[in-house]
DNA sequence: AGAATACCTGAGTTATTTACTTGGTTATTA
DNA sequence: TAATAACCAAGTAAATAACTCAGGTATTCT
């Protein structure tokens, strides 16, 4: 399992569009601020993210992205697999060819953890996510901060 | 939790000594020989191994490392976290300051999923590695490859 | 004593990867 | 038609990982 801040990114991002999107499709632009991401590197994530089937878009004014599936449908697995390539913390990536063709002494030690986290993150959803005080408590903090912040470039 | 190749090197070397202990001290250029693993990386690694009391060094002819208690006391996570700096994989090294000061969004996620991870390192030692059919059948392997080198050598 | 072995150390270097930027284009709406 | 926001590809900079180098020191064997 590769976790790098690409997937730590995608899935807060994920997150985030899942609590805002009772409010419609939500603008990369909104989460990029609420979450401190980087637009472009967001794009890119959503470019993948989309591909996979995970989210929806709408272009034009008004438009961003909506999931594309229920939030109790979208694994945290899934996630990281749509912007990590592998899901594997062996060296061969799971091709058992570390050492001279076959497997290393230690393959199947990684192996095993690897299919232990991905099987950990595939049981955990943004359903799941959401329902966590501590998730809610954090995004309405997030809310109100950007708010204000639009507050004040309005009137300040 | 950092899986980078160095904690991976440093369990096949430490699974490698585990084996080869039972003839006396093991020197680390038949453990870099066997495993692959380049001769002055491996004397970084024990360096750090050596100081969280996980191995023993003898100096001079004959010399070379031995385990610094049984390979059943041995835990995959004290190899991993003593050459690895930290064992989180959240982005504030589990300070809780992600996001200005204060929890970023899915913060609790990665914490508990290094949580697990640990766990699940910690719970395997040495001893049950050693157990495993698969290491044995490898171990064997590379211990003929390694002789029959060295044969080739002396009388090619 | 001297040569060989093997541990020990720290500073440097190279390669890879990650994170991010730049500079656009296309679609949609008001 | 002007503004908005998704879309896309290529490039770059920073970080980190992996590894090398050049010495050293302790110990044993001849």
């Amino acid at each position: 399992m590769k976790l790098t801040t690409k997937g730590r990114y995608a899935v807060t991002a994920m997150l985030d569009l899942a609590i805002q999107q009772s409010a419609g499709s939500v603008c990369l632009s909104d989460i990029a601020e609420r979450q401190e991401i980087s637009l472009s590197y967001l794009e890119q994530l959503f470019g993948r993210l989309r591909k996979s089937g995970l989210v929806e878009s709408t272009r034009g004014p008004g438009g961003g992205y909506s999931l594309g599936q229920t939030p109790e449908q979208v694994s945290i697995a899934a996630i990281i697999s749509a912007v990590d390539e592998d899901v594997d913390i062996t060296r061969c990536s799971g091709n058992e060819n570390c050492q001279q063709n076959t497997r290393c002494l230690t393959h199947d030690l990684w192996s095993d953890l690897s299919n232990k986290i991905q099987n950990y993150l595939e049981d955990i959803s943004l359903g799941d996510l959401i329902k966590r005080q501590s998730v809610q408590t954090i995004a309405a903090r997030q809310d109100t901060v950007l708010l204000k912040r639009r507050d004040d470039i309005v009137a300040p």
